[in-house]
DNA sequence: TTTTCAAATGATAGCGCTGTCAACGGAACG
DNA sequence: CGTTCCGTTGACAGCGCTATCATTTGAAAA
């Protein structure tokens, strides 16, 4: 209850030096060991020192210095992330997954957000990993050769998400973005529609393969592409995706279905079909990525392709927890392909709330 | 060139140790200081033993170990951030903001979200400050008692942002959600509404004191609010709003005006409506929170209160960035009101496109 | 009572890095 | 040709913590 040498003043902050273990140790009467053991092994410490400890403490405000901790321990208990972008809710739902696993568990999920770009997501690997992670999960699978060096070397686990490849740095757990444009095109069409367009913004590597696999089908298709695409090297808002919309729309009018790189600009999409008095999905069909959950609340509720990401990041988690806490083993497979399957809706469909599914692998080839 | 001890191959994850500076000094041959300043102090090392020092760096794919590092030297270049969610937009204008200006400076933003539970903000307060985080910003002004003595304790300039209280901790940046709340429901009265709701979600502190701010105003326009308000305990997304809708309409059916919380809530009234056939603005005006980039592109357009999130983030920055690399000095004013202003569009236009703007400041009372 | 042993606590040695100061050598100067 | 000085480099201690081993204590076993 006394409170000699602590300050609880509402004054300007204090620049007085922190406690230390030792600090708390002369406080409680103990050795500096002791009051290590009371944080990380409270068993083996008798009840009445914990509690001069824990009493300790408290009145001194006392937090860990987890750098020494972990330089002593090579314990970081931390996890480290990194995500493209925050701005669309694409990682939101990932990162929410990856907290829900690893937080109860006693781990500290660190995300630093690389803003697309390579320079960022190598600096943060470097942060990461100079803090000693004790297990990553990057997005993507187009890290720098540097960094795919020193994850590598790291030691630690390594998960490369949302993405396939055939040389993971560790472990991979994604879809192919490819084979969901194509069949996101393939889709579009057997609903009869024959001009189909594609809207695209931020080109970063994984909407470049879905582009890819949209060329690819409209291509078999016979279609003639170089009218149908509109694209933006600008991060995508819902505003942008309008704008594409009436680019393509001026080249080509009989535009009668859209395929979106995500589904901000599918909304953007619809609201200016709604603006312009064009009719969706009777005159133009639209198709999202992502399936976000406003789409089914839309009006017309939106189609999208729906991707697992909340089961990548506790695919990913999971592996994470068996490696670090567990065996070490890795899993068997290291590259694991979770699929993405169409969410059929309104602003696609003739016949209403009918969902076609298709996994990636049934649509390799 | 050569490559004697680093493996690249691809296999599975090496177990080796890390190399640390004694083995990049053996390498170089010099001793580890020499190579600790080719990193932290270059200008002080001969151009030979520099490019020797970074030539052997490269080899070996050293990664200064933070931990040690800014043990040794009190510097961290980190920045802590806390945040109550990622789900809606509102945070990410803010920490991108953020990143605007500490990344150029040399540090890392380091973010935990700490899910609108006072338990994870604690938690995730202790693991930034344990890290030695050289600044921290923090969302609301609500931490938990030990929260703010430990931030007050550590030294470091802690800005309390988003929200205003008469008591921060050490820098406060925000504006009144009461007064927003109020300012709302006022301007939907000006527009000649006689039957505000209210659509509410996640019931945060910021939250509840917007939803203070109408009760407020209804009841001195002499509403009966026990009708007109809606809410949910669960996060706020667009089927909500839709749904919260509806529950106002079956109780008052004379619903004229609805203020929104924030604009996923409004959005998904507006999908409502526009399934209803309820014309917006005609029937129904609807008025969100926070000014998302979709306001402006929905039909019609979203009528929102605008905060200033990013001025919020960016002061927040300068702030910090003087009180760390700078003299140490603490801005003249520690609380800063920044104010809100209302974006009026087309949900809620007679008028379209003019804007009323009013700052919290100016409708204090 | 003496011996034995487990439980509880303490002393010590680093973890990998950086701040500080000492040492060295060559250039400039008298 | 000796002295001074500056630009480089290195030696060393210590940041705050924990792993490890040593020591103490009390109680059970003999």
């Amino acid at each position: 209850m006394e409170n000699d040498d602590v300050t609880l003043d509402s004054g300007p902050i204090s620049k007085q030096k922190r406690s230390t273990l030792a600090d708390v140790a002369a406080r409680a009467g103990v050795s500096a060991v002791t009051v290590s053991r009371v944080l990380r092994h409270p068993e083996m410490v008798s009840e009445t020192l914990r509690a001069r400890v824990e009493g300790a403490i408290a009145e001194l405000g006392y937090i860990r210095n987890q750098l020494a901790s972990a330089l002593a321990s090579t314990h970081s208990g931390l996890v480290g992330v990194t995500v493209p972008s925050l701005t669309n809710g694409v990682f939101v739902d990932y990162l929410a997954a990856i907290h829900e696993l690893m937080i109860p568990r006693g781990f500290q999920v660190m995300v630093l957000n690389v803003r697309y770009s390579a320079e960022e997501e190598e600096r943060a690997i470097d942060t990461l990993l100079g803090h000693h992670v004790e297990a990553m999960i990057v997005t993507g699978v187009d890290q720098s050769q540097r960094s795919r060096l020193l994850l590598r070397q790291s030691g630690v686990p390594v998960v490369q998400t949302m993405d396939l490849t055939d040389d993971p740095i560790d472990i991979n757990i994604g879809l192919s973005h490819y084979e969901a444009g194509y069949a996101a095109t393939q889709f579009l069409h057997t609903l009869g529609r024959h001009h189909i367009g594609h809207l695209t913004a931020r080109t970063d590597a994984r909407s470049r393969r879905r582009h890819q696999g949209y060329l690819q089908a409209v291509d078999e298709l016979g279609m003639d592409s170089s009218l149908l695409v509109a694209s933006t090297p600008l991060a995508s808002t819902v505003k942008t995706g309008g704008e594409l919309l009436l680019e393509i729309l001026e080249r080509e009018p009989r535009l009668d279905a859209i395929f979106c790189c995500n589904d901000d600009l599918a909304l953007g999409a619809l609201f200016e079909c709604q603006r312009r008095g064009i009719r969706v999905p009777e005159d133009i069909a639209i198709l999202g990525f992502n399936d976000l959950d406003f789409c089914i609340s839309t009006f017309p509720s939106l189609s999208s392709v729906t991707t697992p990401r909340e089961e990548i990041a506790r695919l990913a988690a999971k592996y994470i927890l068996e490696i670090v806490r567990g065996s070490g083993d890795r899993p068997a497979e290291r590259r694991i392909d979770l699929g993405f399957h169409i969410a059929a809706r309104g602003s696609t469909a003739q016949v209403p709330g009918s969902v076609a599914e298709r996994s990636s692998e049934a649509a390799s080839g």
